[in-house]
DNA sequence: GCACCCTTTTGTGTATACAATCAGAGGGCG
DNA sequence: CGCCCTCTGATTGTATACACAAAAGGGTGC
């Protein structure tokens, strides 16, 4: 009883490409070809297929008609928009988790921040970004809020796009310290505190980012799938 | 050239079974059968299934493995949680809209209450409610913000499903007033004053379901698609 | 030499066939 | 008489085949 790889579902395809994309090993605007990824994972078409329109709704890749899948590559205006939706519904919900904080959640956090430097050292921008993004997931966890997680976790995964576009300087290390006086806030049980900082985070967040000039990115092809 | 009924998309099946779920056509708990839905909008299992898929993604419907796919019927924990999102959301997207109010959203606006009301005079409450959705939806539209209004979509559509499971008493009057006096505030570009009317629409429409018993509508077979 | 058009090729859209799985009915056993 | 097991019917999961649309490539005419 070794291997638990026996069943692959569209699900499962779906979670490691959405993986490679928040990872950046896959560049947006790479085109995802439906029996390439069959191929890959050792699916037929149909599955791929299914894998990729699982995608297409998280807005992870875009869906053309006749012409197949591609990365999606989230325009400046789309990106000032999931950073508006983030701003609206983070700072509140880091309130929350601050309420309902307990010394697990503390624990899991920590050790979270910690994963996320090592990869750093590691010198894995790529996961070090993606781990700084389920940081923010983790904390709408923390908060209970089931359904807000979920759409925090569809804003997060698009933020990685448009990071992956968009990007101006290292915020690496700010980041790390924002997301540990985050911690401190929060296990401090200071809602208040917790809340501006997060605002202030993604105001940060935000700044990092070069929004002025539309960079196309025509992204080639992929061969980051190594698993 | 009279027909547009030309392509029949898997998009367009989805649409269709929404609207229908929307309208309370099709109570929580149906199960839709894919050889039955390809029937109906004679395409292929192929076809039906991407719409359904679709659903999922949406939370319409919920997908079990090897069993198929039933109209989800929101838990009382997944009822709060849906609001509590729309409270994070919503209040501030209507003063956006009301600063972005132009006098042809005005018009949209009230023509859209007046189908509401006729909806009503018909005794056509699943539609009325459904349009009373859109109505929301209509006002993240104005604020201009994409992504929100995507958002929203999705939780005015689930806020549907709640209500069909919760109701209590027939707030439609009350409705009609709060959207009313919305109307009013954001004609005025008075940001705060709709801020504040959707907040607490939102907080009557939450206080008119009855959360306290765990509703089991079973849902019969689903007769309810009349085009 | 360049541009345009036709052919070829690649890849998606859809239908259908087959395999796997589950729910329920019926019969056998305790 | 009730419980459990098995068999069957129905329905989903997956693969494959074919139809068609779009891109790629080469050849010809200007």
């Amino acid at each position: 009883m070794d291997g638990e790889e026996a069943t692959i579902t569209s699900d499962r395809i779906a979670h490691e490409l959405a993986d490679a994309i928040h990872e950046h090993r896959i560049a947006p605007g790479s085109k995802l070809n439906e029996d390439e990824v069959g191929v890959i994972f050792g699916v037929s078409r149909t599955v791929a297929r299914a894998a990729l329109q699982s995608l297409s709704h998280q807005r992870l890749v875009d869906l053309r008609r006749n012409r197949g899948a591609f990365v999606a590559q989230p325009s400046v205006r789309e990106a000032h928009e999931v950073f508006e939706a983030r701003a609206l519904l983070e700072p509140r919900t880091a309130r929350s988790a601050a309420e309902r904080m307990t010394d697990d959640a503390v624990l899991r956090l920590r050790r979270h921040l910690e994963d996320e430097h090592s990869a750093l050292r590691e010198d894995r921008l790529g996961r070090a970004l993606h781990l700084s993004g389920l940081f923010h997931i983790e904390i709408a966890r923390i908060a209970e809020q089931t359904t807000i997680e979920e759409i925090i976790k569809q804003l997060v995964s698009r933020s990685s796009l448009i990071i992956a576009l968009y990007w101006r300087r290292k915020l690496a290390v700010c980041e790390s310290h924002a997301h540990n006086a985050l911690i401190s806030a929060l296990a401090q049980h200071d809602g208040e505190l917790a809340e501006e900082l997060m605002k202030n985070h993604l105001l940060d967040l935000l700044a990092s980012l070069d929004l002025s000039n539309p960079v196309r990115t025509p992204g080639p092809l992929k061969e980051a799938l190594r698993r």
